[in-house]
DNA sequence: TAGATTGTTAATCGATTAACAATC
DNA sequence: TAGATTGTTAATCGATTAACAATC
């Protein structure tokens, strides 16, 4: 088996976005569509579109184009959506509670078994059917139910430490909200999703772009 | 004035990032700090801060390296956080609501004036002390309150619509969290948040990375 | 002044786009 | 077969890193 070659981060990031488009075209009954037609689309060179999809494999025809139908399996699986993962969340907040409806309405294969927490007011309760627990046993949880990701929505003081348990208990995968960058063994992923920092770019765009000059 | 070179987005996204850290920094009574040092702490080259730095002017001094506060206050201006910003958000769902909040906690400058809703059933609630407004409304709340961003909390299927009221009513900005590619006209800034698409990477760097390989 | 560290230019690296041969 | 469109190599572009002169 060839080893091939790392697929940059810029290629994976639109993947998603890709598989949305064929989604759209999949319901509108489209069969097949030129990488040219894809473009105008999307909004990626016909040339980009063909790059990343190289970067998997051939999976178009040459001089008919690509099956809307295959192409959206092919991605689907190279993200590996035709898997279920286990998650908890840590931290029921406000946050920690749209996730957890946000993920349950859209997600199918993300199921989210359980939410932890350290505010005993909260433990107990149940969110969208799933039950708080006491944060206290986490690492127990995690491993006896072979959790696979971890969904951080603490404050930024208590993220790093919360997710050092996680990946002590066996996590693969992190999809941190708070607002810091955390650190993982090499083997465990890391999303970090900054929404203050998504909104602070908003806020250069608004008005930003002209008013510092240089000199 | 001289008309200065267009910053790339890749260097906008980064300003936030150096702004968190300073702001530790700035709290754990540090004065001052060198690119090599800085480095260290924030996982950037030395080469890429002082290049960063420098698309926006000479902060630092020669001998010395940048002064925190300074430093930060400069990041502050340049994301425009010196100013205030009213917003609307659209949609009174479970991320609504979690925007709502999460915004009300962390960001002084950002001020949610007023939730939009199209179920009856949620329209005169109060959530987090601010009312949820009958969609109907929209166009004239925004112009009479000149509301500088929209914040799209809506389905799929509603956010293209919302925004190109948001868009005529005359906002500046908009932030979106429908899983849609929201078009605006050129003068109005757009930030798309994909939720979805972010948990997808991770699933695909959970276990998609080896998996794929051509031919 | 000498040492340190920036500001800035030059070199490198990586990602995107263009071109075209392969092939359905 | 001829036309269309991919797969892939080559050219370009932009972003990052390295190097060093300027200067505090």
């Amino acid at each position: 088996m060839k080893k091939q070659a790392k697929i940059s981060n810029a290629v994976i990031k639109r993947l998603p976005r890709y598989r949305r488009y064929l989604k759209e075209l999949r319901k509108k009954g489209v069969d097949k569509i030129s990488s040219n037609e894809f473009s105008t689309l999307i909004g990626y060179t016909a040339s980009q579109i063909r790059q990343d999809l190289n970067n998997f494999g051939g999976f178009g025809q040459q001089g008919y184009g690509y099956s809307v139908d295959g192409l959206y399996h092919e991605i689907s699986a190279i993200l590996g959506l035709d898997k279920q993962y286990k998650m908890v969340v840590v931290g029921a907040g406000n946050l920690g509670q749209a996730i957890v409806n946000h993920t349950y309405y859209y997600k199918s294969g993300f199921i989210v078994s359980a939410i932890f927490e350290v505010n005993p007011k909260l433990i107990g309760l149940r969110i969208n059917d799933i039950e708080v627990m006491d944060y206290e046993n986490i690492v127990e949880y995690v491993e006896e139910n072979e959790i696979d990701i971890g969904i951080i929505c603490t404050t930024m003081d208590a993220a790093q430490e919360v997710a050092d348990k996680l990946c002590f208990a066996g996590v693969k995968g992190l999809w941190n909200f708070a607002p810091v960058d955390i650190e993982t063994p090499g083997h465990v992923a890391i999303e970090n999703v900054h929404l203050t920092d998504s909104l602070y770019s908003l806020a250069y765009h608004i008005n930003g772009a002209q008013e510092h000059n240089k000199k």
